[in-house]
DNA sequence: AAACATGAGTTCAAATAATGAACCGACAAG
DNA sequence: CTTGTCGGTTCATTATTTGAACTCATGTTT
């Protein structure tokens, strides 16, 4: 690993359950030599990528990161795009909708709608979803190049939980059905309890760059209701994808009509 | 420059207005090796810092550094709290509001709410705002650390239009005045025909943060109206900065009353 | 209160990773 | 067919990163 992707290994220890730490903290976290991370620290601390509490010593995320996401935001909107979309969901579902980006060989949850129901499953905004053993990683790998889903089935595929697909041959099934249906479904693969089903979000070149999953507590589920929200999420998934393609006078149409 | 270093400096060069990049184009600005350069992409890429269109080659910044925004905007809300204060201070003032965040030497503009009017200032987000020479800058500078301020006078300071302060000692008074009154204002300091106030955004720890400035076109602003901008910005400053220090029941009930 | 543990941060010789000139193949313009 | 530009690659040279050992400060246990 190069230094850059060490800067951006420890940038990826800051998590929303944990999203500040001490310097030793976070060496013995990366495994790199406290010096090193330091310096690292440093480096990045004066790009504006973490900041240091003045008085606490800790480091957290900086603001540069909020301004690069910004500029970012502002060529393509995802955010602003989805979000409505995703909170219409889920008021329509009544479940926990989340939508993640492609990013570096995973998902990136880049938003959450939870549920408004008592029971309900709870993700949070940042994680990291991988590719094989959840709803939304398949639904991506369904509709993406060969090269990723062969990127992906190299790499060693963690269980999750005893119903997480492992073997490559399963997994491939589990995609090839998601193409012919357009959307995924994934039963307890990444956490015990919860159904989920996912739709790609799809870019102007007809690949996937992201999902938009229906996540439910399991006694929810039944297969006429997966049915359902496979149906709604392939619908939101579409929208999502349109609306960033960028059909302005197209869709506006259509919607008012 | 470290590695790490010259990694953020390639980050930079994406912003509002040329969000993407070919490679010989980045490494011609940043006056890096085009080997250099690429190896740093691909490092940055890796990492989901940048993503490369598959068909144009070119490059433009990622989906990880959304995730990791959102990961800091979960912990520290500045946005979330931000943008209805800045909102509701557009609609009253009729004018254009942005506001910036401290991070690495500079002020990064992280909202911005354009005006409604058709003759008004225009911000973009994600700009680097410098510390002399904005009305911003000088309000940070009026409510920081005393180091920041050196820091600040020890580097040459650019001169953006003919009105800008440039001369330490003129910094030094427009910053004392700005703590004195408990905002700043900057006359075309930054672009030519623009009139600014600004306030400080104030941590836990009493010294700034950020700021929440005020743009106005100079053909509509005078000495009052800059005063009454002026404690505008102050509150809706100080209104910010209480949220952002939680004070979730006291404020609540502020504000009911 | 003395010993101990852990934290942040620093130093410098040794080792490793970054560098950049030269190169390739592809494409476009003159 | 030449010329220029583009994205991308190679490899010997060079400069940067590395990490064990070291402060110094704070907090904890006996």
């Amino acid at each position: 690993m190069g230094t850059v992707g060490k800067a951006i290994f420890l940038l990826e220890l800051f998590t929303a359950e944990e999203p500040e730490h001490g310097l030793s903290e976070l060496a013995r976290k990366a495994a790199f030599d406290k010096a090193t991370t330091r310096r690292l620290l440093v480096s990045l601390a004066t790009g504006g990528m973490v900041e240091q509490d003045a008085e606490s010593r800790r480091y957290r995320l900086g603001a540069g990161l909020s301004r690069l996401a910004r500029i970012r935001e502002m060529h393509f909107p995802f955010l602003k795009v989805t979000v409505p979309v995703a909170r219409g969901l889920a008021q329509e579902t009544g479940e926990t909708i989340h939508v993640s980006e492609y990013s570096a060989g995973a998902l990136a949850t880049v938003h959450v709608e939870l549920s408004a129901r008592a029971n309900r499953v709870n993700v949070d905004v940042g994680q990291l979803l991988p590719l094989h053993g959840t709803a939304s990683g398949i639904a991506f790998l369904a509709f993406s190049r060969p090269t990723v889903m062969e990127a992906c089935m190299r790499r060693a595929m963690a269980a999750f939980t005893p119903y997480t697909v492992t073997a490559p041959d399963a997994l491939m099934t589990a995609v090839q059905a998601a193409a012919a249906r357009g959307y995924s479904r994934s039963d307890q693969g990444y956490e015990e309890g919860v159904s989920s089903v996912a739709a790609p979000i799809l870019g102007v070149d007809g690949c996937a760059i992201g999902t938009l999953a229906i996540a439910s507590p399991l006694s929810r589920i039944d297969d006429t209701i997966a049915e359902a929200h496979g149906r709604a999420a392939i619908d939101a998934a579409r929208e999502i994808s349109a609306r960033l393609s960028g059909e302005p006078v197209a869709a506006a149409l259509e919607r008012a009509s």
